[in-house]
This record gives structure tokens, C-alpha cells and sequence, in this order.
DNA sequence: TAGGGTCAATGAAACGTTTCCGGAAGAGGC
DNA sequence: GCCTCTTCCGGAAACGTTTCATTGACCCTA
């Protein structure tokens, strides 16, 4: 049973190819008992547009590659199902795909959207500064708006104001009276890691309090480093007395390895999240967390690239950013005597 | 600057088109001087075959469709990843499309991807027994592989033991004692929720307990259903004592109504939950739950539409079942006096 | 040496669209 | 009644591949 095509629509209608691919399009006019008859045709064939045969001859896939860290973590999923969504209703479709923040995995998936034709990317990079990875994004043919990292170049880009988040987060624990205040985040040749170290200091410099340097630890953004580091720090002899989770899956990391320790929250530990989640709001205590609207970030990621790709090629780039907002639950408390 | 084709390649190369294409696809013997010039070439060039192009020709797109339900759940997530990942290692590339188990979105969306020419689809379904999407899932021209489905007419399945999980819960309940337990769980028109369904029966009967009919809610399987049927449950003047989430993101909501009842976990009220999370692991009490392997199962329905794909277009339809296993933790306790 | 058989390369067709170009037919103005 | 303009349709080219049928060269055998 082969594939009806717009040819077996043209022949049951008695008109030429161009014609049914006229009235199919819609554009130009044609008669309308024609137009008519070539409709009647497509219903009675049941016949549908070729997809692939579209993109090759319009050369435009209507499809956007995403290339986001782990699609499992609850905030890049809403992300990417928001952009989805936005996407589907301008008749994009998303392909998606997880770097797992490894830079050769990445390189290899620039390869594959560029190869498959993407009209536009979403992405993350797992770092902004890598040559290679700069070369390739740049040589990509299509718009690539970058979620939450803004690589040297010129590209639309979606930001987080992590560092207004991380600043209210310590001077909220500062003024709780804690002086060993812990930041877990990710490698600082990003974006977020870069901004809340950032924020971290702003508000120790406005307090006037001294960072412990190996309270500060940027690794990885994973939950499982969440896990590792606040191990360390809990382990030692001058364990900090407040621990901010810099990664949007760090949380449950962290909350782990106090479960571990057998340190009950917040007497004998604050904790600060990023990103809000279940995990954050049933927790007990809730835990405070600087939260923010991914899924807004989402629809914006798409109207970005929807912009780019009716006519806005040549506009320059844009970077929005987004507010985060501080919001203080029940995990946060004066430091315990015993530990200051 | 116009893209590279493999026009340019047999030209640089000094080698027919045919030639050139056959030295890319390495699949017939080609003079090997001759090769290394088109190799050459491809290098000199940096030529990328274009996936459209061989996606018209071949007449296979290498892409598989996903329809899920909301990737939003870590569950699905979870599934959606690992699939992704296991399709990729086969040369695939995974496009996502979420139903939101609308019917009509559902439709839609089948519409989409055999518009798109996809190679395979991975899909839940709103509903196994409607007779339009029965019709339009029937009439699909690739195959088909069900995620915890199980719709009339052939086609692969990923199942899981829902059943017997839900069974080994109730009976965990009973044990300790408890009269009046309810189930949250989605419409029974699907396989899950009838799983769960049997297996709450199973266990009733094999105690000899009577159901009461009105502890016993199907609806749907979302987290904001899961919140307004335990709202409406604790809220009566013979409240259930233990409530068994029978939906992958309906723990939360039934927390997050006991949470605002202002009930104990477990004191007050027992709770079991369906899909392991971190949410559950991490609650406190930790929250005793039925889980799975949802990786597994990814990885298993990109295997099953594989090999579909290649050659296996004949077999007869396969329907994995997987098990699922109880978890005790500390989310249930014998009913107090009270309530009984 | 003629003829059959192999091997490798060429050229062309095909995949299913969209779009451009030319031409036919009809309308309208003088 | 003729010329021009407009409208609409048909035919064909093009998008970038893969693959099929041909062809040409060469070797081996009778």
C-alpha cells in the first residue's frame, strides 16, 4: 500500500501537480471549483503532506534541537515542556537531547542537530570558554538561543539573575546571625556558577563578614556532587553552619548527606535550595529556596527562536533576564550555640 | 556560502556523484586510491551528508516520536531519557511531543508524527478503548510501542506489574491493621489504574476484608487529582486511616492535603505512593512506596522498536511485563485508635 | 584471439514537494 | 476588433541523496 501523494491528488483531481500543490498551500489564487475539487481529492485520498519532502524542498525542517544537561531534573523538564508546547503551537516540533554537561557529548550532538537540519537550537553548554565548543556553535547554520549561559559570541540568550537570588539568600542567613555560611554550586565557567559566586560575596562584602575560601566549592552541578561536598563539609571539624545549594538538583544531594550525618534541619543546619521543586515544598521543614519561573523561560526561549526564524535573522541579539525570587521557608534558623 | 553536497565532494574528488555516495556509505567496494581522493575531500571540505536529503531518499527518517503524558514527571523523565539515550546509541533521534492524556491533543500529535515520517512512535494513551484513536493508532504505517498500555490489537507493550505492587501494599496495610484504606489512582480505562484496581481487590479479598466502595477513587492521574480526592477523603467524618497513591505524580498532592488537614504521617494517616522519587525518599517520614525501574524501561522500548526496525517487522507482537517491588519506609504505622 | 565474466565507475532516475516560467484564455479599454 | 493586462493553470526544474542499470576495462579460459 504505497504512500499517497500530492501526485495521486493532482491525477484524482484531474489538474497538474502545481496546481494541488497550490491550493494546498493556499497562497496563490485559483479557481474556486478547482480549488474545489483538488479539497474533495485530499479527503477522499486522505492525503497528507510529506513532511520530509517539505523540509528538502523549502530547506527548513520545522524542528528545534534542544540540548539540555539531564532531562530528569524536574526544572530543566518543565523547560523543556513549556518550550515544547510554545514551539508545537507555531508547527515546530522539538528534538531533544541530554549532554549530560560532557563536553564531548555536546560537540557530538552539535554535529547531529547541524546534520539533521534543526531550523534553531536550545541549549546549555558545559562550558562557555571551550575553544572547540565555541568554534562549532558559532560555525552552526541556524539561530541558537542559549539557556542560562552567555558564551563570548553573539547569541540570543535566556538569563537567570542568580546572583540577586544568591545575594538575599546569605544576607537572609547572615542576618540570622551565621558567619560559616557554605556555597555548593557548579564549575565557574558558566553563567549560574559564576553569578552566585558573585552574590555569594556581594552579601558577605556588604555585612562586612569574611568568606571562608573552602566554604565556597564549585564543581559539578549534580545532584550527586550536592551529596559529596556537603559530605566534606559536614565531616569536618568546623562544619559550616548554613549550606546554600547552588544547582537546580543539588538539593536532594545535600539534604541526603544531613540525613546521613544524622544533622537534624535547621538546628544544627540551615539549608537554601535553588530551583523549587516538590522535594523543597514537602520536605519538613519546607525548605527556603530562590526560586524562579522556568517554564516562562521556556515560552521566552521559544519566541526568541520563532522571532529569529520569521524574518528576524539579522536583528541583533537579545539577552533577557529573568528575576529570581527568594522565598523563606521553614529550613533556615539562628546557628546553634555549639557550633559557632 | 552555500552548503556543501556531495555534488562538491565527487567534484573536488574528480569522481562521479554515485562514486562519491558509495565511498560515504562504505557498503560496496570502491578502488581504495579513488576512496582516499573522495576521503580527502569530504575532509578538505568538511562536508556533512544532510539528513533530509537521505531521509527522503531512504525513506527513513532515523527519528522516533515520544507521546507522553507530561515529561514534567520525573518518572517520565526518566523513561524519556533513558530511551533517548539508548536510541541515540543506535543512531536515532528521539522527538518529543506531551499529551497532557488529552484525547484530542493525542490525536494531534499521531497526526504530527506520521506526518513527519516517523520511524517509530513510544506512546501512553489518554484512553485504550476510544475508538478514534484506536482507529488512527491502528492505521500508523510505523511501529508502535505502547508504554504501560495495553490497547486492543497488536502491538508491543512495556507493562508493569501494578497488580501485584499494589497488591503486596494493601496487604502491608491490612496487616497492620487497617479497615478503611483508599486508593487514588487514574480511570480504569487504562492498564495501570485497572492493575492497581485488581490488586487492592486481590489483596481485600485474600484478607477478607470488604472495600468500601467510596475509598476506592479513579479519576485521573494527575498531582492536583491526587490533592483534591485525599482532600475530599480526609475531609469526611470517617476519614480512610492509610491512602495509596496510585499514580507516578499524585504523591505529592495527596501530601500536600494532609499537609494542609494538618494530619501526622504516620500517625494520623498512613500513606504508600506508586514511583520512587526523590520527594519520596526525603519526606519525613520517607514514604513507603511501589517503584520501579523506569530507566529499564526506556531502555527497553527503544530495544523493542530496534529491532522492529531492523528486519523484525513480521514478529508477533512482544508484551514485556515488569516487576515492580514494595518499599517499606516510614510513611505508614498501624491506624491510631481514634480514627478506627 | 575471441568471448565470457568480474569489477569498478558513470549517468540517470527516483524520492515528494514547491516554485518559477511561460502560455492560454478571458476581460477591459480604445 | 485589436491590443494589453490580468488571472490561472500546466510543465519542468530544483532540493541532496541513494541506487539501479549501463558501460568500459581488464583478465581468464577455451
Amino acid at each position: 500500500m504505497r504512500r499517497v501523494t500530492i501526485k495521486d491528488v493532482a491525477k484524482a483531481a484531474g489538474v497538474s501537480l502545481g496546481t494541488a500543490s497550490r491550493v494546498i498551500n493556499a497562497n496563490t489564487s485559483v479557481d474556486p471549483a478547482i480549488r474545489r475539487k483538488v479539497q474533495d481529492a485530499i479527503a477522499a485520498l486522505r492525503y497528507q503532506p510529506d513532511a520530509v519532502a517539505q523540509s528538502m524542498r523549502r530547506r527548513s525542517t520545522r524542528t528545534i534541537g534542544a540540548i539540555v544537561r539531564d532531562i530528569t531534573v524536574p526544572a530543566l523538564a518543565s523547560f523543556v515542556q513549556a518550550a515544547q508546547q510554545a514551539l508545537h503551537d507555531e508547527g515546530y516540533a522539538l528534538l531533544i537531547a541530554c549532554s549530560g554537561d560532557r563536553r564531548d557529548h555536546e560537540l557530538e550532538l552539535l554535529r547531529l542537530l547541524s546534520q539533521r537540519r534543526m531550523d534553531g537550537v536550545i541549549m546549555t553548554t558545559a562550558a562557555e570558554d571551550d575553544a572547540e565548543l565555541a568554534a562549532v556553535r558559532a560555525a552552526l547554520p541556524m539561530p541558537v538561543v542559549m539557556l542560562d549561559r552567555t558564551p563570548p559570541g553573539a547569541f540570543d540568550a535566556l538569563l537567570l539573575d542568580h546572583r540577586e537570588g544568591m545575594r538575599q539568600a546569605v544576607e537572609h542567613l547572615l542576618r540570622l546571625g551565621h558567619r560559616r555560611i557554605a556555597l555548593i554550586t557548579g564549575a565557574t565557567g558558566v553563567h549560574p556558577a559564576r553569578a552566585r559566586v558573585q552574590g555569594f560575596r556581594d552579601a558577605h562584602a556588604a555585612a562586612g563578614v569574611a568568606i571562608d575560601p573552602t566554604c565556597l566549592r564549585t564543581g559539578s552541578f549534580t545532584d550527586q556532587s550536592g551529596f559529596l561536598e556537603a559530605s566534606a563539609l559536614l565531616g569536618r571539624p568546623d562544619p559550616p553552619t548554613a549550606i546554600v545549594a547552588g544547582g537546580i538538583d543539588m538539593l536532594s544531594g545535600v539534604l541526603r548527606a544531613i540525613q546521613a550525618r544524622g544533622f537534624a534541619v535547621p538546628r544544627d543546619i540551615s539549608v537554601i535550595g535553588s530551583a523549587d521543586t516538590d522535594l523543597a515544598m514537602l520536605a519538613s521543614p519546607p525548605v527556603t529556596v530562590v526560586r524562579w519561573d522556568y517554564a516562562e523561560l521556556g515560552r521566552a526561549g521559544a519566541r526568541l527562536l520563532i522571532d529569529r526564524l520569521s524574518g528576524g535573522a539579522a536583528l541583533p541579539p537579545r539577552q533577557i533576564l529573568f528575576p529570581t525570587e527568594f522565598i523563606s521557608r521553614g529550613s533556615c534558623a539562628p546557628p546553634s550555640r555549639q557550633h559557632c
